[in-house]
RNA sequence: GGGCGAUUGGCUCAGUCGGUUAGAGCGCACGGUUCACAUCCGUGAGGUCACUGGUUCGAAUCCAGUAUCGCCCACCA
C-alpha cells in the first residue's frame, strides 16, 4: 500500500486511518453554530430552565492583541467546565468580548502610526481617536475567529466591548454612585507618573526593580546661627554644613527642608538652623522629624515634598512648601533654575559634576535599590503631585473580604486567598485618572469656579450641582478612567446594569470566574469590590487560578526569548483537541506548567488512538445487529470481560466526575486517557476481538453492545476537553433512546447502570487472567523468545474467578499470551513437563514449552524473582512480629498483612523448588 | 523586610484520609509488518521521595528546622 493509499484509505466505517483535525474541526464547529447551542435558550439548546445556571466570567482578552498560549490556556478550561455544565443540561452562558485596553492599545497604536509618519500629538485626540476606532474593527475580529478555531463554546451572540455603549452607562452610573458614596474624590495626591507613556498609573502597574544605584552625599551650606546659643554648644567647624544623602540628585532643586531625627545627638543643635540649597539658593529650614532613620547615610534627609511620598508627609507635618521641578516629559521644568529643560538624568549628572567641582560632594558610593518602572513602558517612574480621581476602595474591601470570609465567594487554590486578603488588608487608595485618549472619558464638569459635578447622563450634567451654571459653562474632565475601572464591572455591565434586567437577575453573580494568578488584582479583587458596592451582590461564586504556562525548560514563555508556542500554529499542525488535551493533561490547580513538542504529540497520539479505537469498533460491528438505540445487552448476554470493562468503566465515571467537581480537571484527563488507552484499548479490545467472532449471534451483539456503551461513556467524560474528536465519533455510533443528534447537548453520563449489572468476581476474575497474561508475555521476553512464536503451555489456575474467567476467554487468553494452552487441575502436573519456563503469578501458575529459548536466562529470571520476593516476605514477616504493630494497627491493616504473608510464602516455596529443580 | 510555593527515575509530572511492592508520559534499551492504530504493539532498566530532627506500630504524605530554586507583596532617602 502507498503512503497516498493509505492515507485516503477510510474503509467500510468512511473514517481515515489517521484522525485529521484539519478536515473535521472546522466542519464540527460550524454544526454546533447551525444547531444553535451555545446560547443559554438557542435553539438546539437541552437546558433545564428549573436548574441552576452555570456562568463563566471570563477576562476578556485585549482587543489588540492574538490569541497566545495563555488564552488557549484559559478558554480551554473556561470551555470545559461550560460543555460539561450544558451536558449537565443547566443553563449556561459565557460571555465573550474583547477589553479595550487602553494603555496598552496606545501602545500598539502609536507603533502602527509611527509607520506612518504620524504620532499621537501630530494627530490630535479627536483624529488620534478615529484612527483607533478603525484599528479596532480591524481587530476586533481576530481574537473572536481564534477562539472559535479552538472550539470554544461561547455565546457569540452576546459579544461584548468594554467600550460599547452599555459598558459606557454603566462606567458613568458606577463613577456616579462611588462620587454620591463619597468613595470617589478628586484631590491632589503623589501619584505615579510614566514620563514616556505620560500619564499616571495605579500602584499595580509600577513593577518594583531591584537596580544598583548610587548613594551621593552632598553637603548643604549652614548660615550664620541667628542666636548666640548654638555656637555656644558646638563648634564653629560643625557647624558651617550639613551632609545629606540622596540618591536623585536632581531633585535637590525642589529640596525644601533639611530633616534629622529629633533625638539624634549629632543634629541635635542644628535644628532650627537654616540652610541653603544648592543652584537654586533657596533658604530652607533643618527640622527634627521621626521618620528619619539615625543609621541610614548621614543621619541627615533633604526633604523634596513633591517627588517623594515620605518627604510630602513630612512637609505637610511641617507646613513645608512643596516644588514641582518637573515637566510631564521627566525634564526639569522652569523651577530648576539652570537645568530647566533638561532630561532627568542629564540634569543629575551636571549637577553630580558642579557639586564635585566645588567640593560638595562628600561621598558617592553604590547602593542596591528599587526603582519603580512602568509595567508597559520600563520607564522610570516618578512620584509626582496631582490632581486627579481617586477611589477610596478600603470600605469596598471590606465587603469583598467579607464575601470570601463568608464562602460566597471561593477561591481555588484556597492558599490564595492568603494572599487576597494580605492585599486587600493594605489596600490603598485606587487612582483612576488617565492622561490617555483611548478610553471612559472621567463623568466629571468643574465650572469656573471650580465646583464638581458628576453625572451619569450620557449627555452629561445640565448645569453646575453647585452654582447651577448652564452646561454650556462646564468643562469636563480630559483625563480617562484606568482601563480596569470598566474591565472591573464586566461581570454585571455585560448583563444589563445598571437596568435590572432579566440577565442581570438570572445569571448574576456569575458561578466561576476562571483566571490566572496574575490579575487576581488586577481584575479579580477590583471586580469583587465594584461588584460587592454596587449591586450588594459578589459578583461571582468561585475564583478559579490558573498557573502560568512556561517552555519546557521552566521558563516563561516570551516573544524576546523567544520561545513562544503559537496556539494557532499548533492547532494547525496536531489540531485544537491536541492542543486543548495537552493543556489540559499538564495542568494543576494553581500550578504553573511547561508545555513543549512532546507533550503536544502525546496528546495528538491518543487522538488517534481513541479514533482508531473507533474506527474498530465501527467496523466490527456484527451484521446481526438490528439498528436501534445503544443500551446494555441484559446480563446472559455479558461475559467476564464485559464485566471487567464495565465495571472499570463504572469506577472511571465516578473518579472523572469527582476530578471536575473538584476543578483537578488534567486529573480528569489523566484518568480518561489511562482507561481509554490502558484499559478499552489494550486489553477489552483485544478481549472482544476473540467473542466478536463467537458462534452465538447474541454474544456478539453483546459484546459489541459493550464496546459502544463503554465507548459512549467515554467520549461523554472526554468531550470538554475533546470536543471536536469526540462529537465526530460520537454520530457515527448509536445512541441512547432520547438523545439528541450532537454530543455536546447530549447527557452526562452517571456510572448507575454499570454499577447494577456488574457482577464483580467475573470483573475480579479477568484482571486476575489480565496478569496472567502479562506474567507470561515477561518470561517470554526475558528469555528472549521471539514474539510471533506460539508455545505449548500449561496453566494451573488456583484464584476461583480467575478459572471460572478463564472457561470463557481460553482463546482470547491464548492469543494474548501467544500460546497453546492446557489447562491442569493439579499443580503436580506442572512438573511433569520438563525444561520448561516457570511464570508463578498471584492466581495461578504456568510452564511454557521452552523452545528457543536459554536456559540460564530464564534461571537468572527466576533466581531475581525469589530474591525479590523473599526480601518482602521477610519484611512482612518482621512487621507482623511486631507486637505493637499487631496491636495498634487497624485489623484490616494487619489482616492484610496476613494475607500478603500467606501469600509471598507459598510464592517463595514455589519459586525455590524451580530453582532448586 | 514580609509572605507563598516547589524539591519524587535522564526530563515533565501524579501520588486522596499516614497503611501491602511509590505510578504515568516522554526519553532510553531490547524485540515486533499479530487483520483499529508504527501517531502502533510487547518487555525491560532506571527512584537513599532535597537534607536533619520529631510525632507514630508505621512517614513521600503530619510537625519543626536547614538548604536550593521560583514567585508575590513592600515609600527607607
Amino acid at each position: 500500500m502507498t503512503e497516498q493509499q493509505s492515507i485516503t484509505d477510510t474503509g467500510e466505517t468512511g473514517m481515515a486511518r489517521t484522525y485529521r483535525p484539519a478536515d473535521i474541526e472546522p466542519r464540527v464547529y460550524a454544526r454546533w453554530l447551525a444547531a444553535d447551542v451555545f446560547a443559554p435558550d438557542g435553539i438546539g439548546s437541552r437546558a433545564d430552565q428549573s436548574k441552576p445556571p452555570f456562568v463563566i466570567v471570563q477576562p476578556p482578552p485585549n482587543v489588540t492583541g492574538a490569541l497566545h498560549l495563555g488564552h488557549a490556556a484559559r478558554g480551554t478550561v473556561e470551555d470545559l467546565m461550560i460543555r460539561r455544565a450544558r451536558m449537565q443540561c443547566r443553563p449556561t452562558l459565557w460571555l465573550p468580548g474583547v477589553d479595550h485596553a487602553s494603555i496598552a492599545a496606545q501602545f500598539v497604536l502609536d507603533g502602527v502610526i509611527a509607520a506612518e509618519g504620524e504620532t499621537r500629538q501630530s494627530l490630535g485626540r479627536e483624529r488620534y481617536l478615529e484612527r483607533m476606532w478603525r484599528f479596532m474593527e480591524e481587530t476586533r475580529g481576530v481574537i473572536r475567529d481564534q477562539q472559535r478555531r479552538l472550539g470554544l463554546s461561547a455565546d457569540w451572540s452576546r459579544e461584548r466591548f468594554t467600550m460599547d455603549e452599555g459598558s459606557a452607562q454603566a462606567v458613568r452610573t458606577s463613577f456616579k454612585q462611588l462620587y454620591d458614596d463619597g468613595l470617589a474624590y478628586r484631590g491632589e495626591r503623589l501619584i505615579n507618573w510614566c514620563p514616556g507613556c505620560r500619564t499616571s498609573l495605579s500602584d499595580l502597574e509600577v513593577i518594583a526593580t531591584p537596580e544598583t544605584g548610587t548613594l551621593w552625599s552632598v553637603r548643604y551650606h549652614l548660615l550664620p546661627a541667628e542666636g548666640a546659643d548654638a555656637a555656644a554648644l558646638v563648634s564653629a567647624a560643625e557647624v558651617e554644613a550639613i551632609t545629606v544623602a540622596t540618591t536623585r540628585p536632581e531633585t535637590i532643586l525642589g529640596d525644601t527642608a533639611v530633616a534629622v531625627h529629633p533625638e539624634d545627638e549629632r543634629y541635635r543643635a542644628l535644628v532650627g538652623r537654616r540652610v541653603r540649597i544648592p543652584f537654586v539658593d533657596r533658604i530652607v529650614p533643618i527640622i527634627a522629624d521621626e521618620m528619619v532613620d539615625r543609621a541610614f547615610g548621614t543621619g541627615a534627609v533633604k526633604i523634596t515634598p513633591a517627588h517623594d511620598p515620605a518627604d510630602l508627609e513630612t512637609a505637610q507635618r511641617h507646613d513645608l512648601p512643596i516644588i514641582d521641578v518637573m515637566e510631564d516629559d521627566g525634564s526639569i521644568n522652569h523651577l530648576g533654575a539652570a537645568f530647566g529643560g533638561l532630561p532627568g538624568l542629564e540634569a543629575r549628572r551636571r549637577i553630580v559634576a558642579e557639586l564635585e567641582s566645588n567640593g560638595d560632594l562628600v561621598a558617592a558610593s553604590p547602593h542596591e535599590m528599587v526603582i519603580g518602572r512602568c509595567q508597559r513602558s520600563d520607564d522610570v517612574v516618578e512620584p509626582r503631585l496631582k490632581v486627579q480621581w481617586f477611589i477610596d476602595v478600603k470600605p469596598m474591601a471590606e465587603r469583598a473580604m467579607k464575601a470570601v470570609r463568608d464562602g460566597r465567594t471561593r477561591i481555588v487554590p484556597k492558599r490564595y486567598e492568603k494572599v487576597f486578603f494580605n492585599w486587600m488588608e493594605n489596600i490603598r487608595d485606587w487612582n483612576v485618572s488617565r492622561q490617555l485618549w483611548w478610553g471612559h472619558r472621567i463623568p466629571a464638569w468643574y465650572c469656573p469656579d471650580g465646583h464638581v459635578t458628576v453625572s451619569d447622563k450620557p449627555e452629561g450634567p445640565d448645569a453646575c450641582a453647585t452654582c447651577k451654571l448652564p452646561a454650556g459653562d462646564l468643562r469636563q474632565d480630559e483625563d480617562i478612567f484606568d482601563t480596569w475601572y470598566s474591565s472591573g464591572l464586566w461581570s454585571f455591565s455585560t448583563l444589563g446594569w445598571p437596568e435590572a434586567t432579566d440577565d442581570m437577575r438570572r445569571y448574576y453573580p456569575g458561578t466561576v470566574m476562571e483566571t490566572g494568578y496574575d490579575i487576581l488584582f488586577f481584575w479579580v479583587a477590583r471586580m469583587m469590590m465594584l461588584g460587592e458596592w454596587l449591586t450588594t451582590r459578589e459578583p461571582f461564586g468561585t475564583v478559579l487560578l490558573s498557573g502560568l504556562l512556561r517552555d519546557p525548560y521552566g521558563k516563561k514563555m516570551s516573544k524576546t526569548r523567544g520561545n513562544v508556542i503559537d496556539p494557532l500554529g499548533v492547532i494547525d499542525e496536531l489540531g485544537a483537541d491536541a492542543l486543548r488535551f495537552a493543556l489540559v493533561h499538564g495542568s494543576g490547580p494553581g500550578g504553573d506548567q511547561r508545555l513543549g513538542p512532546s507533550q503536544l504529540e502525546g496528546a495528538r497520539n491518543f487522538g488517534n488512538k481513541l479514533w482508531n479505537a473507533a474506527r474498530f469498533v465501527l467496523g466490527s460491528r456484527p451484521d446481526a445487529v438490528p439498528d436501534g438505540p445503544l443500551d446494555l445487552p441484559v446480563g446472559g448476554y455479558l461475559g467476564p470481560a464485559e464485566h471487567w470493562i464495565l465495571a472499570r468503566c463504572a469506577r472511571t465515571v465516578e473518579e472523572v466526575e469527582e476530578a471536575y467537581r473538584t476543578f483537578a480537571f488534567g486529573e480528569a484527563a489523566r484518568l480518561l486517557h489511562d482507561a481509554i488507552w490502558n484499559e478499552y484499548c489494550d486489553w477489552y479490545l483485544e478481549l472482544a476481538k476473540v467473542r466478536l467472532s463467537a458462534d452465538d449471534a447474541q454474544r456478539r451483539a453483546g459484546t459489541w453492545a459493550v464496546l459502544t456503551w463503554v465507548l459512549d461513556r467515554y467520549l461523554r467524560l472526554l468531550h470538554p476537553v475533546m470536543p471536536h474528536l469526540t462529537e465526530e465519533i460520537w454520530a457515527r455510533l448509536p445512541h441512547l433512546t432520547g438523545d439528541p443528534d450532537l454530543l455536546i447537548v447530549a447527557g452526562w453520563p452517571d456510572a448507575g447502570r454499570e454499577k447494577a449489572l456488574v457482577d464483580e468476581a467475573q470483573a475480579r476474575g479477568v484482571q486476575g487472567l489480565i496478569e496472567l497474561v502479562s506474567g507470561i508475555r515477561n518470561a517470554r521476553s526475558e528469555a528472549g523468545i521471539e514474539p510471533g512464536l506460539w508455545l505449548p503451555a500449561s496453566l494451573h489456575i488456583t484464584d476461583p474467578d480467575a478459572l471460572a474467567a478463564y472457561g470463557a476467554l481460553q482463546t482470547a487468553v491464548e492469543r494474548l499470551a501467544r500460546v497453546r494452552a492446557t489447562l491442569v487441575g493439579d499443580r503436580a502436573q506442572l512438573d511433569l513437563i520438563e525444561g520448561a519456563l516457570t511464570v508463578l503469578v498471584r492466581p495461578g501458575e504456568a510452564r511454557l514449552a521452552r523452545g528457543g529459548s536459554d536456559l540460564i536466562r530464564e534461571r537468572e529470571r527466576l533466581v531475581k524473582e525469589l530474591a525479590e520476593a523473599d526480601r518482602m516476605l521477610i519484611e512482612t514477616e518482621a512487621r507482623l512480629a511486631d507486637q505493637r504493630f499487631v496491636e495498634r494497627a487497624p485489623e484490616a491493616v494487619v489482616q492484610g498483612a496476613r494475607d500478603r504473608l500467606a501469600e509471598l510464602s507459598e510464592r517463595v516455596e514455589r519459586l525455590r523448588a524451580r530453582v532448586t529443580a
